[in-house]
RNA sequence: GCCCCCGUGGCGCAAUGGAUAGCGCAACGGCCUUCUAAUCCGUGGGUUGCAGGUUCGAGUCCUGCCGGGGGCGCCA
C-alpha cells in the first residue's frame, strides 16, 4: 500500500462515517488527507492529522474523532494496526503483505516509476543563465544551470510539457564593449574604459586573428564590428560546449537580436506599438516610458532612452510576448539574486500586457554561491580577471559531484562549497554515498543471478517482507512518487538529492541486517524470502537509478 | 531610507504548521574468513539571533528589533 492509496483508504473511513451518520462535516468529507513518516519509531507506519485538522468542524474534540476514525480503519483491508497518540494522530501500522507489494509495483513501472501527471496539460518555459556571450560561464552560471535544468526536469516527472531556455544577450552596449576589448587586445592597446580584462580577451583574440588575419588591416569600425562577431560566436559556442558537457542540455537559444529583426512578428517595434495602444506608454523628458506603477512596480520604466536607444527592458517584455504567443501557460524565470530588482518590473509588465503575472510568470531568486578552497574563498573578479569558470569547476571537481553538490541545496540559501570536501571520494560525500548504494544494489543483483536467482513474478510473497528494516525500506522507496511531485510543484529540486540520500541510507541500514539477507547463505538453499529480497533490491535500484537520473548525474554500476 | 534573501551544535546545511529539531564535516570509541567496510554501530555537542503574537500545535506564519548578504540608474 503506498501512502497515496493509504490516503484513499482513510477518505474512504471518513465517508462511511459521514454516511452513517456518526459524524457531521459541514463541507463533507475531504478528497485527500495527510499521510506522512512519522519521525519517530513507535508511532506506526504511517501517521494522519486528520482528526485534528476536522474536529472542529465536526465539532467535537480531536481524541474523541480519532477514535470513530480508528474503529473504521481497523476494519479495512491492509490496515493491521491503528493507535491513537498525542493530541489526536492516528498512528496506522500497514499489513506486511500490503506494503511489501509496493515494491513489485515499483519494479513493474521502472524507469516510469516515479513521474506523475499532477502537471498534465501545462506547457512551461524555463529560461536560465541567459548569460551574455561576452565571456565564459562562471561559478555563479554554474548554480543556475543546475537549478534551471533540474526544475526542468522535476516538471516534466510530473507531466508538464517543459522548454528549457537560454536567451542570449547579443546585443547593445556589452556587446560593443566586447568587441573594443577584443580590438584592442588584438592592436596591443589598452582595454577601453569599463571594458573585458581578463587573460581570456587575449586569448580569444589571439584566436580571431588566427583565424582571420586580415582582420587587423580592416578599417576603423568595421574591424570592431568583425571583432564582435568573431567573439561572440566563439564565446557561445564555447558556452553550449561547456553545458553539454554539464549535461545540461537547452531547447531553445534564443537571440534577442531576433526580436529587433525586421519583419519578425512580435518584434520590440510591434510590442511598444501595442502597449501604445493600450495606453500604458507615456512620454517624458525626452524617453519613453511604461506605467509599471500602476502595477505594484517601485517606478516606472524606460523602454527608450532620451538618446533614442531601447532598454534591455524593452526586448524583455517583447520576449516575454513572445514566449506567450508560443504557448507557453507559464514562464519561469531564474535570475541571481543581484536581478532581484527586475521582479517587480517583470510582474508589472507581465500585467500591463494583459496577463495574471500570478498565473503566468515565476520569477526565482537564487542566492549567491562562495566556493572555498584550503579556507580561502575562490573570488570571482572580472575585473582582476580572475574567473571561477565553469570548466575550470568541472576539471577540477567532475561533473557527477559539481552538480550533485549544487543540486542538494534550495535555491534561496546561500552557499559555499569547500572544493575538498565536495571531491572526497568517500561515504561522507553524499554524492559517492547515493552512488556508491546504486552500484551495490548492481552488485548484488549480478551476484543472485549468479546463484540463477530470477525475480519472481507471480510467485512474490509480499508478506515475506515481514522485517522492521524491510517495513522501513518499503516505506522509503514507497515515497519517491510524492518527493517528485512535491520538488515539481514547490520548484524544489533538493528535495530529491535529500531523498535519495535518506533511502539510500535506509537501504544499507536494510543492507547491515542480518535478518535481511537477500542471498542465501552457505550451502542453503532459494528461499522464496530470498526471492521477495531480490524484488526489494530491484525496487530499491529503480529508485536510487531514477532519482539520479533526476539529478542528471550518473548511477554507476561498479565502484 | 526602502525592497528581497538568510540567521538552526565548532563548521557547512536539512526539516510542505505536526509528536522527542535531523544529516554530513570536525572530535572520540567499536565491527571486515559471511550479498561491495566508499557500508554499519556507538559517545559527546542545541533556549532554532532577540521579544511579542496567531494556533490544539511554530524552526516554519504575523509584527517589531539585532546581525550578515544582495538590490534600489534613461547600466547589464
Amino acid at each position: 500500500m503506498t501512502p497515496d492509496q493509504l490516503s484513499s483508504v482513510i477518505v474512504a473511513a471518513l465517508e462511511a462515517l459521514v454516511a452513517d451518520g456518526s459524524v457531521t462535516l459541514p463541507d463533507g468529507p475531504p478528497s485527500t488527507v495527510t499521510v506522512e513518516r512519522p519521525r519517530q519509531k513507535g508511532h506506526g507506519d504511517y501517521a494522519t492529522n486528520v482528526a485534528l485538522q476536522l474536529a472542529k468542524k465536526a465539532g467535537t474534540n480531536p481524541r474523541a474523532f480519532a477514535e470513530l476514525v480508528k474503529a473504521q480503519l481497523e476494519a479495512s483491508d491492509g490496515i493491521a494496526a491503528v493507535d491513537i497518540a498525542g493530541p489526536g494522530f492516528l498512528n496506522i501500522t500497514v499489513e506486511a503483505g500490503a506494503q511489501g507489494q509496493v515494491a513489485a509495483d515499483i519494479v513493474a513501472a521502472g524507469v516510469a516509476y516515479g513521474t506523475s501527471e499532477v502537471l498534465a496539460g501545462q506547457s512551461i518555459n524555463v529560461e536560465f543563465i541567459s548569460a551574455n556571450p561576452t565571456g565564459p560561464l562562471h561559478l555563479g552560471h554554474t548554480r543556475w544551470a543546475v537549478l534551471g535544468d533540474l526544475i526542468a526536469r522535476v516538471l516534466q516527472a510530473a507531466g508538464a510539457s517543459v522548454v528549457r531556455e537560454f536567451y542570449i544577450n547579443d546585443r547593445g552596449n556589452q556587446m560593443d564593449l566586447f568587441g573594443a576589448s577584443l580590438e584592442a587586445a588584438a592592436l596591443g592597446r589598452p582595454t577601453p574604459e569599463d571594458g573585458y580584462q581578463g587573460g581570456y580577451v587575449a586569448d580569444l583574440a589571439a584566436v580571431i586573428v588566427a583565424e582571420q588575419p586580415g582582420i587587423v588591416d580592416l578599417p576603423e569600425g568595421e574591424r570592431l564590428v568583425a571583432f564582435r562577431e568573431a567573439g561572440y560566436a566563439l564565446q557561445l559556442k564555447q558556452q553550449q560546449d561547456q553545458l553539454d558537457s554539464f549535461n545540461t542540455h537547452f531547447d531553445v537559444w534564443f537571440s534577442e537580436r531576433e526580436l529587433h529583426a525586421e519583419g519578425f512578428e512580435g518584434s520590440v517595434e510591434e510590442t511598444l506599438q501595442g502597449l501604445k495602444d493600450k495606453g500604458h506608454l507615456f512620454e517624458q523628458d525626452g524617453a519613453l516610458w511604461m506605467r509599471t506603477t500602476d502595477f505594484g512596480d517601485d517606478k516606472d520604466r524606460v523602454l527608450i532612452r532620451t538618446n533614442g536607444e531601447l532598454t534591455y527592458f524593452a526586448s524583455d517584455t517583447a520576449y516575454y510576448l513572445n514566449k506567450r504567443a508560443r504557448g507557453f501557460d507559464h514562464c519561469i524565470y531564474l535570475l541571481g539574486a543581484d536581478h532581484h530588482g527586475y521582479v517587480g518590473r517583470l510582474r508589472a509588465m507581465a500585467a500591463c500586457v494583459g496577463d495574471d503575472p500570478a498565473r503566468t510568470l515565476d520569477v526565482m531568486i537564487g542566492q549567491l554561491v562562495k566556493i572555498m578552497r584550503d579556507g580561502e574563498e575562490l573570488r570571482l573578479s572580472k575585473r582582476a580577471g580572475t574567473i571561477v569558470t565553469l570548466n575550470e569547476l568541472m576539471d577540477e571537481i567532475g561533473v557527477d559531484a559539481l552538480r550533485y553538490s549544487l543540486a542538494r541545496y534550495p535555491a534561496d540559501s546561500p552557499l559555499t562549497l569547500d572544493i575538498a570536501e565536495i571531491t572526497k571520494a568517500s561515504h561522507d560525500n553524499p554524492v559517492y554515498y547515493v552512488q556508491y548504494a546504486h552500484a551495490r544494489t548492481c552488485r548484488m543483483i549480478a551476484n543472485a543471478t549468479d546463484l540463477g536467482m530470477s525475480l519472481p513474478g507471480d510467485d512474490f510473497d509480499a508478506a515475506l517482507l515481514d522485517h522492521e528494516r524491510d517495513g522501513e525500506l518499503v516505506r522509503a522507496l514507497a515515497e519517491f512518487p510524492r518527493v517528485v511531485a512535491s520538488a515539481a510543484e514547490l520548484r524544489e529540486p533538493h528535495r530529491i538529492a535529500r531523498y535519495l540520500e535518506d533511502t539510500a541510507s535506509v537501504f544499507n541500514k536494510w543492507y547491515d541486517t542480518k535478518e535481511c539477507r537477500m542471498l542465501p547463505q552457505g550451502d542453503d538453499p532459494v528461499r522464496p524470502a530470498n526471492l521477495a529480497r531480490l524484488v526489494l533490491v530491484h525496487a530499491t535500484q529503480t529508485v536510487l537509478a531514477n532519482g539520479l537520473g533526476l539529478l542528471g548525474v550518473s548511477a554507476p554500476e561498479r565502484m
